[in-house]
DNA sequence: ATGCATGAGAC
DNA sequence: TCTCATGCATA
């Protein structure tokens, strides 16, 4: 129920907790003066690095850093004060496990992993990096319609690995994808230069061997043709993600291989990870058994405890995003007084506005023509957030690059309609600029 | 499929 | 302290 970890030991003040404690006591929030500066956290507070992780955990092999950002806009931030005035929303944070089960998090293996102690043949404390659910099979049927695919899905034992023609520890036995099978027997320096961010912050992408100019539209079809074949080949997303860990030894997850075939990454990340998703395709393809294809070692081990994560509520959902129509950047202080006013911890809002201005981008931004950074990021006046349409007018974000610039974009629905589902409350937006 | 979270790198 | 890439956990 309560969104407020406990420290395991009581003693072992890790900075979240320690946060969480001093900006409760934050007197004189609705001052917004120096009473509050005097407590404001800055270069030691929330933002700093959560130590959830008790060991430091060996990546993957082979693990890359990913992109690099662009520049970024100033944060100037209209106010909010009239915001958090009238938005008043109790806290309904929850957090998916009971507390219990978190503080005690570091003697209990993380239940996705089915780590059994003792029967592993890996040191306690060791998860198996998996993702072999067959159940990713079922929500690939309204895939298959966009997609204009009209085979059902292969037999299951494509995507079961429990079902596998060989076990994991023989699974090297297909020279044709496995050279190893690690991080170092990248067989080109393909896979590293493209998982490398060439640092163009323009749409385009030329720091792969392989990468033509890639538009739009080949990504689109790249991604259509993609999800048509894996599934064509009894692949699951996971299956992919791990594949790709065997070719390359950079694995990704099934979230990134969805997103990557939703079109839901930018589309710089789009380029690194298209020859990637091409070469595995190919492999894939003409393959006699490319179910050995994820028939990887499975011994990526990560030991990282995760904060565990917070649940909220759609009334405080709706609170934030009408914060964020107001002011999608806060500072630190505003931040505060939104934490402040919800309940929350001012980490999760933190997060909680960085996700939701990814997110944004993601909508806002055509796929292919990042110029619209410019107008995402155009500096226009604070916005009156009503909401009514589909558009926002003057939903502009501050900044100040484009001082004449085109009208800023507020989350179109380029992609996907359905995520405005629950961004909009024009009740609660109504109320706060009545 | 997506919400919340992490961590690297940039500023 | 941000963006961005990415992933765990969950709806």
């Amino acid at each position: 129920m309560t969104e407020r970890p406990q420290s395991p030991t009581g003693t072992d003040c890790r900075p979240y907790e320690l946060n969480r404690a001093m900006y409760h006591q934050a007197p004189g929030l609705d001052g917004l003066g120096g009473d509050f500066k005097t407590i404001d956290l800055q270069g030691s507070d929330f933002a700093h690095p959560k130590h959830w992780y008790p060991f430091a955990a060996p990546e993957f092999t082979g693990q890359v850093a990913g992109a690099t950002a662009a520049t970024q806009p100033a944060n100037i931030s209209p106010p909010i004060a009239e915001t958090r005035e009238q938005i008043k929303i109790p806290a309904e944070v929850k957090t998916e496990k009971d507390v219990d089960e978190y503080t005690n998090e570091e003697n209990k293996p993380t239940s996705q992993y089915n780590l059994t102690p003792g029967t592993s043949s890996v040191p306690t404390g060791v998860n198996y990096y998996t993702h072999w659910n067959p159940s990713f099979w079922p929500g690939l049927s309204h895939i298959t319609a966009s997609a204009n695919i009209s085979q059902a899905p292969p037999t299951p034992s494509a995507s079961s690995p429990s079902l596998s023609p060989s076990p994991p520890g023989n699974g090297f036995e297909s020279p044709g994808f496995f050279n190893g099978g690690s991080a170092q027997n990248i067989p080109s320096g393909q896979a590293q230069s493209a998982a490398r961010s060439s640092g163009s912050s323009s749409g385009g992408c030329s720091d792969s061997e392989e990468e033509e100019n890639l538009t739009t539209e080949d990504l689109e079809q790249f991604a259509k043709e993609l999800k048509h074949k894996r599934i064509t080949l009894g692949f699951t997303q996971a299956d992919v993600g791990l594949a790709l860990g065997n070719l390359y030894g950079k694995m990704f997850s099934q979230t990134t291989i969805c997103r990557f075939e939703a079109l839901q990454l930018s589309f710089k990340n789009m380029c690194k990870l298209k020859p990637l998703l091409q070469r595995w395709l190919d492999e894939a393809e003409n393959s006699e058994n490319p179910q050995d294809m994820y028939k990887i070692e499975r011994v990526f081990i990560d030991t990282r405890k995760r904060k565990r994560r917070t649940s909220l509520e759609g009334t405080v959902r709706s609170a934030l995003e009408s914060y964020f129509v107001k002011c999608p950047k806060p500072n630190t202080l505003e931040i505060t007084h939104i934490s402040d006013d919800l309940g929350l911890e001012r980490d999760v809002v933190r997060v909680w506005f960085c996700n939701r201005r990814q997110k944004g981008k993601r909508l806002a931004l055509p796929f292919d023509d990042e110029c619209a950074e410019a107008q995402y990021y155009d500096h226009s006046p604070p916005p009156l957030p009503h909401m009514g349409g589909t558009a926002l007018p003057g939903q502009g974000y501050p900044g100040p690059a484009h001082p004449g610039g085109a009208p800023a974009l507020y989350m179109p629905s380029l992609h996907r309609p359905e995520v405005f589902k629950n961004a909009l409350h024009p009740g609660l937006v109504g109320h706060l600029t009545s």
